[in-house]
RNA sequence: GGUUUGGUAGUUCAGUUGGUUAGAAUACAUGCCUGUCACGCAUGGGGUCGCGAGUUCGAGUCUCGUCCAGACCGCCA
């Protein structure tokens, strides 16, 4: 027998128990005539003691062992003579009467603590052991947990749980497609499915009303922090179903995690909505960061016409107004003018205003402007004493964008971005299409099985930009965790998008024929929509990046650089699957 | 594809205007230590300064190229 029970589970209770424990080294604390060892394994860590009522033989294997070399070991339990409140075993240990070693270790490249001297590098390539490491270990068991959630209340609404294939076709819509050479069918490619879309929708036409399905999908676009090669889905889809229907049943699930994953109640209130046109208006951003206010106020009549030339010539300025920023020094303020400057954001610079104590504003265009303008400006934004209004002017789309940036930095710098606290929303109305200009044609903002909104269904032939979509995503504390939409039923109406799209009838037919023919035999009206499971672990988890959430990640470059993949195949096999590899000097 | 930051001991980093033998912490090894739990004390080993070229009497330091990694932009229906 290796073990009688985990390292984690020891308690007051236990003492003079005899037992059997199996776990790695964390520590060995040897204090000459005596010696600590801190025995690991997933469960926690409970300490051995070893002294002069041990063995002479378990005595003199201390100097032999190491840091996570494998051990088995019996002793009995006892109460310690000087306790760790720190740790949940930490009011007993074991005297150890045997022990055997069952592996041993190389010194690990890096050490396996909590705050570990490891780089991401490192640990990548060592990943599993970086997996023993209570932060990462902790992960992968939220992830369980939230995985175990979301079948337990989706089966208790009906769900059927339905697998779908990883081998398809590749389309040239959306992201780009990973594509397998197909050996049996030489010169032909499989691709992998970006998301189970279409083989939803034919499980609805095939009368499973309820599906859902945690899925492995695939695109081959370049990573982040919070985007993978490979990443998984919680994806859905519902038959006979309203906007309405859909939204509530998933706020219902979004409800249940978080209660019964973070105990957290949401209360009975339902999620805040916004219209996409209202979130970009307001906030710069299609999913913004509702946990603060500081919306972004439009102030371009109030600040064209004084001369000003940087406003005079703008499309759009807008303002947001930082609470309580009015102290920022001159230093600070250059700072933030840096970030607005930066390429990724490209504003030319950054005007300011600030309300002083007895309601007066000062502002970086004093020479420009009265200060009854100045006031009204500060007004339009809601500026009371001691706040700092900061102050873009351009085109309209580039100023939201940077606005959307500068809001999130200031509240992240008055502290208003707080872990622990969640905003969940939901984003309704989305454009259905935007117009794609290397292209030249209307590309599906969701993708081209989303329903337009009935009331803007006459616009798809006459002004398809304007047309709204039956789509909403969720979001909390700006992220997009999920995304949705009522699906395109009926097969005249999805061969009018594809039209719009810019397909001929006959690419349609190539395409999507098999959905199109789906729809000759009586498909329900139907929607849906899928989470981004890894995002919604690291939300959970309160981590930016999905990594850690990710037992086995990808670098930035997509490579897994502990099997060091991708990597070359044997001409053999390029032979078997028909390929040639272009060498390129 | 672009912007940007970095690459020095097993690891995380410091290294000034170019200048003698490249340091610290930690890890590791050895010895001492009867209540440690970030144990303590002492001693010791450990370096292709990512790689290549150039400037220079002299390069970890400057220049160019290149590789690798991170963040971001483009991209991600």
């Amino acid at each position: 027998m290796y073990r009688s029970t985990n390292c984690g589970s020891l308690r007051i209770e236990n003492v003079s128990q005899e037992v059997t424990l199996a776990g790695w080294i964390q520590k060995v604390r040897d204090l000459g005539s005596m010696a600590f060892i801190d025995l690991r394994d997933r469960y926690g860590i409970t300490q051995l003691s070893i002294n002069d009522t041990c063995a002479e033989e378990v005595r003199n294997m201390v100097s032999k062992l190491g840091r996570e070399y494998v051990i088995s070991i019996t002793g009995k339990v006892v109460e310690r003579s000087s306790k760790n409140k720190k740790i949940a075993t930490g009011e007993v240990e074991v005297v150890v009467e045997k022990l055997t070693i069952l592996s041993v270790s190389e010194v690990p490249p890096f050490t396996i603590e909590d705050e570990t001297d490891g780089g991401e590098e490192l640990r990548a390539k060592y990943r599993y052991l970086d997996l023993r490491r209570n932060p990462i270990k902790n992960a992968m068991i939220l992830r369980h947990k939230m995985a175990k959630e979301v079948r337990n209340y989706l089966d208790s609404k009906g769900f059927l749980e339905i697998e779908t294939p990883i081998l398809i076709k590749s389309t040239p819509e959306g992201a780009r497609d990973f594509v397998v050479p197909s050996r049996m069918n030489g010169g032909e490619f499989y691709a992998l499915p970006q998301s189970p879309q279409t083989f939803k929708q034919l499980l609805m036409v095939a009368g499973f009303d309820k599906y859902f399905q945690i899925v492995k999908c695939f695109r081959d676009e370049d990573l982040r922090a919070d985007r993978q090669p490979e990443f998984t889905q919680i994806d859905c889809e519902m038959s006979f179903v309203e906007r309405e229907d859909v939204i509530s049943t998933f706020e219902g699930m979004a409800k249940a995690m978080f209660q019964n994953v973070l105990g957290k109640s949401l209360g009975e209130a339902e999620f805040p909505r916004m219209t996409w046109a209202d979130a970009m208006e307001n906030y710069g951003s299609d999913k913004p960061d509702i946990r603060f206010d500081m919306k972004i106020n439009n102030i371009t009549d109030l600040a064209k016409g004084h001369d000003f030339g940087v406003f005079d010539d703008a499309e759009y300025i807008g303002a947001i107004c930082a609470k309580g920023a009015s102290v920022y020094t001159r230093k600070q303020l250059d700072a933030l003018t840096d970030f607005v400057k930066k390429p990724q954001i490209g504003s030319k610079g950054l005007a300011y205003a600030r309300v002083k104590d007895d309601g007066s504003v000062k502002s970086s265009f004093d020479k420009f402007f009265s200060p009854e303008a100045l006031k009204a400006i500060s007004d339009k934004v809601g500026g009371e004493a001691t706040d700092l209004i900061l102050i873009l002017s351009g085109d309209k789309k580039q100023v939201l964008h940077a606005l959307c940036e500068l809001r999130l930095e200031m509240g992240e710098k008055l502290g208003l971005r707080k872990n622990g606290v969640f905003a969940p929303m939901w984003v309704v109305d989305f454009p259905l299409l935007e117009w794609n200009e290397e292209q030249e044609r209307y590309t599906a903002m969701h993708h081209p099985f989303t329903s337009p909104l009935q009331e803007d269904m006459e616009l798809l032939t006459t002004d398809p930009g304007k047309v709204r979509a039956d789509a909403y995503d969720f979001v909390i504390n700006g992220v997009e965790i999920g995304g949705g939409s009522i699906r395109i039923h009926d097969r005249e109406l999805q061969q009018k998008m594809f039209k719009a799209l810019g397909f001929t009838p006959e690419e349609a037919e190539n395409q999507f024929g098999f959905l199109l023919n789906a729809f000759k035999y009586g498909a329900p009206p139907h929607g849906g929509l899928a989470f981004g499971f890894d995002r919604w672990c690291s939300m959970f988890g309160g981590t930016e990046s999905i990594r850690d959430y990710i037992a086995f990640p990808k670098n930035n470059s997509g490579r897994d650089v502990m099997i060091d993949s991708p990597s070359p195949i044997f001409d053999e096999q390029l032979k078997e699957l028909s390929l040639q590899i272009k060498k390129t000097l």
